[in-house]
DNA sequence: CGGGATCCATCGTGATACTG
DNA sequence: CAGTATCACGATGGATCCCG
């Protein structure tokens, strides 16, 4: 029993389930994007900006802060005028980096089959 | 350039990017669960309410029924009374339990330092 | 430059009641 | 049993202005 639940709303009613707790956080709609933008290597606000797009100062800024309150990015500021801030990952966000290569494989691979179903969905399944 | 930005807001503006869009549909709160839930097997409605634990009617039906229009899930009704329904994963659910595998090995094993990183954020980090 | 503060629109989710 | 409909609320995310 204990051999695939550990999706199950706890791991035996202790912590609120390590999955749930990670994927709260890296299930937004910028946190993988923001991990993957920093995975070539240092980067600074506004490259993050540029480099992701479509975020807004807000949504980076907080997902950033959320980053590296859970150890994936870390923060560096450097003291000078005009403020220089930059940020790369820690051990923790490039350990991470691997098992979500894995999911941006499989969504990369089988995107074209999701989008088939949701056609076949529309045009006769039911 | 396109070595890993299979992020972007597009991958070259064509689609709104697999990745955003896989993602956008098994980054809620419930989607992994309940595929992880259905590897065991065929399940019905209310034996994956109970599974679950802790989700609303509301949310398992609208979950499965994502998963179904993604093809992740199949759904078959009996026509009986009372009626019964069967929902279990399709060969592209089954697909997509690899890399989420990965993902979750991950989360239950760096749960730990992810928990250390937020206490350590708050105490003195800055 | 790198944000924080504020306001606002939308979405996701839960609770409850009702239906076939 | 297996949902759907309705209501309500908090979280999410965008836009804008402001500050050091």
């Amino acid at each position: 029993m204990a051999k695939t639940n550990l999706l199950a709303a706890d791991g035996g009613f202790e912590q609120p389930c390590p999955i749930r707790d990670v994927l709260d956080r890296i299930g937004d709609q910028w946190s993988l994007l923001v991990l993957d933008a920093l995975e070539g290597g240092t980067k600074r606000f506004n490259e993050l900006m540029r480099t992701l797009g479509d975020i807004s100062k807000q949504m980076l800024s907080l997902t950033l802060k959320r980053l590296e309150e859970d150890g994936f990015v870390r923060r560096t500021v450097y003291p000078e005028v005009p403020p220089r801030v930059e940020y790369d990952l820690t051990p923790l966000g490039h350990s991470f980096l691997v098992p979500m290569k894995g999911l941006v494989a499989w969504a990369d691979e089988h995107h074209r089959h999701v989008c088939e179903a949701r056609t076949h969905y529309r045009t006769g399944a039911r």
